[in-house]
DNA sequence: CGCATGAGTTGCGCTATATGCAACAAAAGA
DNA sequence: TCTTTTGTTGCATATAGCGCAACTCATGCG
């Protein structure tokens, strides 16, 4: 007898287990084994076998023939670009950016919330050798980063009161940990119109984020940068933010928003 | 009663529904109604409309509050920065230069703009005792062989100006020093697709390149082959760019280009 | 304003089909 | 070489996905 569904779905259990695989892999574990992944999901081998066969074969999944464990397939890549040039913010933003990267000399990145988490659609590398990696497609913690923070600050707050259900992992010595805490940083944060983080999620990283409005005034993603604590300094914290702000504002207007 | 699938087929047909539901989407039409879905691949309504619950609630697609249409969720931008990440070029190239060098009998290598520069990534080079000489990291100008004015045909335009500004040295007889010459030059590589290069950077050595595109469309790098004059003749270049493109393709292909 | 048309969702019953088991095959260690 | 681990496949079973059709919303049109 099989363990049923969790009552209430009524999804399609052989294409929901095909989905969570999928979603399993990431970019720390970028290769997965059939016995890891029916470990991992709950899932019998020949399950996850017969599935990873019918991914393949639309090529959703392949087997690297070197480790001969599966990767994701190139037509996540063409689907990912789709996804991508849909969104008007990732076209209007990108030149933004790179005016952005230019003047601050650090790398820039565009975050939107997704389902209680920060995802990062775009960025523009700083050309500095020392810089921070993130990846588009990311998913963060949303209370533990600035354009994170940026991002629930104005959330409806039915989305703050369950990133806050769901728990608040520490990350370093500095991340808000205390809900009460959280609450008031992010009035700050709507009060000042911008948020930074200080090493709050990595050691050494700091990063500051500015919201992006679009034609009806609603916060629809964040603007940051981010970089080495030796060059972002709190000294310098003001004059960074206000070009953080007004290259959001530049973002905010050409997606409709004014004033 | 189902029309079954294809005989032979052993796939999970709701999973392979799912996929294919997904891979049915476009750039030019990225967003689709149920009906629509159910009609163009032979589908019941009712499975679609289940079928798209499951993948919305995965975040793999997502209703379009305007148009009341589906679109591609983020998820998919997930996994395919995941994959974008992965797709280093030098995995993916290596096999098909080494089989060009194979079919040519001459050095093959893969070249990338780097800040007004070409570099060269990789190399394979052709068993032949008399060859010419390059090695990974190796930085050229771009306007003098044939990798490099492809680079800077699909270039933007300030690269251009910004190589043109630093001044066109003389390397040879061949070398292109007026600009006037080097732009309608850049602009017949575009029509044709290729470049060559005799004996514009070395005396004695001619090369052929042509372009390798990513997911995006966007050149990312330059696929060439190198030799003396005497094998790699004007004759002989219909065939061999012929080969070349067909190898850059290949690569392209791998990288996530469609078509 | 109300009727008609079309699109999407859902309950139901049937059986096609996805699953678990276990045997088998194929690598990878030892 | 033998052992152990990992992936694939045949088979029987019952689950779960499918088609049908009724129903609910929207949308358009007279």
């Amino acid at each position: 007898m099989t363990v049923k569904n969790i009552a209430g779905d009524n999804h399609l259990s052989s294409v929901k287990n095909a989905l969570r695989i999928l979603r399993s892999f990431s970019m720390d574990e970028p290769e997965k084994k059939i016995s890891e992944l029916a470990e991992s999901l709950g899932l019998n081998k020949s399950t996850v076998s017969r599935t990873m066969s019918t991914l393949a074969s639309e090529g959703f999944v392949f087997k690297d023939p070197d480790s001969k464990k599966y990767r994701l397939g190139l037509s996540l890549l063409s689907l990912g670009g789709i996804v991508n040039s849909q969104m008007d913010i990732y076209r209007e933003s990108h030149p933004v950016l790179n005016r952005l990267v230019q003047e601050v000399g650090e790398t820039a990145h565009i975050a939107v919330l997704d389902n209680h988490e920060v995802i990062y659609l775009q960025k523009v590398e700083c050309n500095h050798p020392v810089k921070v990696l993130t990846h588009i497609g990311k998913r963060n913690p949303p209370y533990s980063t600035s354009s994170g923070k940026t991002l629930l600050a104005y959330a409806k707050e039915e989305i703050i009161e369950a990133v806050i259900e769901r728990g608040l992992q520490r990350f370093t010595r500095n991340t808000i940990v205390d809900p009460k805490k959280l609450v008031t940083h992010l009035k700050h944060i709507r009060e000042k119109g911008f948020a930074f983080s200080i090493e709050e999620f990595h050691e050494g990283v700091n990063s500051i984020a500015a919201p992006v409005y679009d034609y009806q005034g609603k916060v629809i993603a964040a603007l940051a940068i981010v970089g080495p604590k030796q060059r972002i300094q709190p000294s310098k914290m003001p004059a960074l933010s206000k070009k953080v702000i007004s290259a959001a504002n530049d973002i905010s207007s050409r997606m409709g928003y004014w004033k």
